[in-house]
DNA sequence: CCTTACGTTTTCACTATTTGAAAGGCAATA
DNA sequence: TATTGCCTTTCAAATAGTGAAAACGTAAGG
């Protein structure tokens, strides 16, 4: 094709390059979607992605609601998900602080990971006053949360990238600017806006390595002085190395 | 190939089956793998499997671990997974009804769906006490538990089948005597054998065509008494209720 | 009721892509 | 240094995927 684009494509099947691209299409946007919009939307001929869905279907990866034959992604996603988490080193390392974390700290405590320029929650424990903004099951780009800034300040520079190349320009200049600032601090604050977006304190959790692999955050009430800040990111900083400190020696 | 085997795999993909021929394999067993090992139990070559898990690490759907360069499953699927999750139905009619719900039963409340032959939870609200039994990120095959019992039972006879086939032979047996009793069962119970699998209640939730879509559950303490139990199991039907109701209104 | 418009699905000839045998590396072990 | 075991790459053969076009289904409009 051309000359410097995708050095590390090769030897590379384009028939999965071209499903994993119709799955990434379809974690966008509406839950179900048009096959003559996927096809646009992915370069892709009409009867290609056709036949690409047909087959991401027989394996429930993709699931075509019967009614107006649209397409969205598949439960078996959630069934792959879940092995992926529950062999996770950090959730391991994790598992035994967390309640009591979110007892010290008396707010639900979530575990962020960075993929592709997004945080994904991939744990939680509950606080007693539970869902005030109970918005489970989150995606949102890197830099829309502490967590996020958190990770991607410290991560390697193509994972920055990835974070730009996900972010809105506005939160992409104002990266930019902070990101040293976002890497050398112990932990980040996002303030709740308003309404969907509640607050968040968050740590990195560190491994053996010095990588920064998941960040520990906790939900403050929207009043909170700074000391009560401080003291809830001691409690996630003390659980997080003690989670580090477990992963490495295993 | 053959005659009758596949009638659905008409115009599909072979390259798109062999790769989640192997995000099944990585799924099961140890987290990191050997290429080799793949191979053999794909029944694909040896640098076919190559070709695939190498298109799949670009994705972030496979990662490999860079000192063994063994093969597991990667981040990506994590983030596919939470966007299934946030826009499926069932979950956001459950949502407002989980917290008060936690709080009725006073213990952590879980949501399971049935996901080829197996019980995936794929939403949780923790109690105060959080973990004692907190094996959370859970994939059993359906008859291990009260919530796959009863989903597996009232399910279609292929994923009815699809259980039969993920479960051990003993569980086999047992259920094919058991499914008419688990199918008119309101609530379903397993005690908690010992000491990793905690006894745990379960209701459907049914949508507006009478389908079972997921399996409300609750993990009471080990010493509870029937009436205790059925109670649990009333205030789970009604939040069931509830959620259905606002499932077949949108 | 027939027509038009729009989206999905199927067919089919063409060739780009995938395939596996064999060879090449690269560590560990003896 | 030879050997073993595993991952990775190469390359000719041909299988398996591709897109234009046609067929099908369904819903709105005349």
């Amino acid at each position: 094709m051309d000359g410097v684009s995708e050095p590390d494509a090769r030897g590379t099947l384009g028939t999965v390059r071209n499903a994993v691209l119709l799955l990434g299409l379809l974690s966008e946007g509406p839950a179900y979607q048009q096959l003559t919009d996927l096809a646009d939307r992915s370069g892709l001929s009409v009867p290609t992605v056709h036949r690409l869905l047909r087959s991401l279907v027989l394996a429930d990866l993709v699931e075509q609601d019967p009614s107006s034959s649209r397409y969205g992604l598949g439960p078996e996603v959630a069934r792959l998900a879940q092995r992926y988490l529950a062999r996770l080193p950090i959730l391991g390392a994790l598992a035994p602080y967390l309640v009591p974390l979110r007892d010290a700290v008396g707010h639900t405590v979530h575990v962020a990971v960075l993929v592709r320029g997004h945080i994904v929650y991939v744990d939680r424990v509950d606080g007693a006053d539970g869902g005030l903004y109970r918005d489970t099951h989150r995606v949102h780009p890197a830099f829309e949360t502490a967590a996020g800034r958190l990770l991607a300040a410290r991560a390697t520079d193509d994972a920055w990238q990835q974070c730009l190349d996900a972010a809105t320009p506005d939160d992409r200049k104002h990266a930019e600017n902070e990101r040293v600032a976002w890497r050398e601090a112990a932990h980040l604050l996002t303030e709740g806006g308003d309404a969907d977006e509640p607050a968040e304190v968050a740590v990195p959790v560190l491994d053996g390595s010095g990588r920064a692999i998941a960040a520990l955050a906790a939900t403050p009430p929207p009043i909170a002085s700074e000391a009560q800040i401080a003291e809830i990111a001691a409690h996630l900083a003390r659980a997080g190395r003690a989670a580090g400190r477990t992963l490495s020696h295993a």
